[in-house]
DNA sequence: ATGACGGATCTAATCCGA
């Protein structure tokens, strides 16, 4: 048995909502998990992904900006939403769910961006992308009788290669090295895997955003791997595929970002 | 690394993304 987990940066669930169904209907993951979705909980659209099987929705909305929600075929159960900063901010949720005698929590996060300059002391915008991230150093994949899976917009590409230019990006926010050596911390600190480099060699080129700036994004590639998938470390023998579907940032009004799908026997 | 794009909102021009 197959058992699969998407996690998308929407950037707006409502006007994108035509290429939501459509990876649905094509990928038939288990669980969808959508960053950005930019709405509040009742202007979420319920009822159309419900009426394709993905009967059990948790979100956290809010008004414009952000917001994440999990999409899934299976009953999710004791969901739960960290104010991450205490800043009012809907950035992140978890619920369990079950599968192959596990119960598993799975997370769901939205990082902040952080702005234009790595510098807290000019810009705020950095200093809360580092208070969250240090926040995350707290989360521990390993919990009694649960399993854990970390997905999300982390907005942070952590290794050399998940960049199109390391040696150009070293001062620019998402892979500064007060960025990238927080998200190692994170990961060591809580005992994660980082699923996507488990099956992708960290010595390959991997990405899964690309700007809308560029004239021509395929061109320039000029991407960066700011979409995770983490796991408990019992669940990493189990990773069979990890997919990113790149053609997905040249559909027809896309997101900047595409879907990442892990898929596990279990 | 600089693009000069794209979304939501006081439906106009501004903030935000990364």
């Amino acid at each position: 048995m197959r058992f699969s987990i998407t996690t998308w940066n929407i950037n707006s669930v409502r006007l994108r909502l035509p290429i939501v169904e459509q990876f649905l209907v094509r990928e038939k993951p288990d669980i969808l998990c959508l960053q950005e979705i930019k709405c509040r909980a009742e202007e979420f659209p319920l009822e159309p992904l419900q009426a394709m099987g993905y009967e059990h929705i948790v979100l956290h909305g809010q008004k414009g900006y952000h917001g994440v929600a999990i999409i899934s075929k299976v009953p999710l159960s004791e969901d739960h939403r960290q104010d991450y900063c205490k800043v009012g901010d809907a950035r992140h949720i978890s619920a369990i769910f079950e599968r192959g005698g596990r119960r598993i929590r799975l997370h769901n996060f939205y990082v902040p961006a952080g702005g234009d300059e790595p510098d807290r002391a000019i810009n705020p915008k950095f200093g809360h992308k580092l208070d969250f991230v240090e926040e995350m150093k707290a989360l521990k994949a390993d919990m009694p009788g649960v399993s854990s899976i970390l997905v999300g917009d982390l907005n942070i590409a952590p290794l050399e290669h998940d960049v199109w230019s390391h040696k150009q990006m070293l001062k620019i926010v998402s892979h500064t090295p007060v960025e990238t050596e927080g998200l190692t911390e994170v990961m060591a600190k809580g005992g994660w895997l980082d699923l996507m480099r488990q099956h992708v060699p960290a010595s390959e080129k991997l990405y899964t955003w690309w700007s809308y700036r560029a004239k021509d994004w395929e061109a320039a590639n000029k991407g960066r791997r700011l979409d995770h998938i983490w796991s408990s470390p019992e669940l990493g023998p189990l990773l069979e595929n990890i997919e990113v579907l790149k053609e997905a940032r040249g559909w027809n009004r896309p997101s900047d970002h595409v879907p990442v799908t892990a898929t596990f026997r279990m």
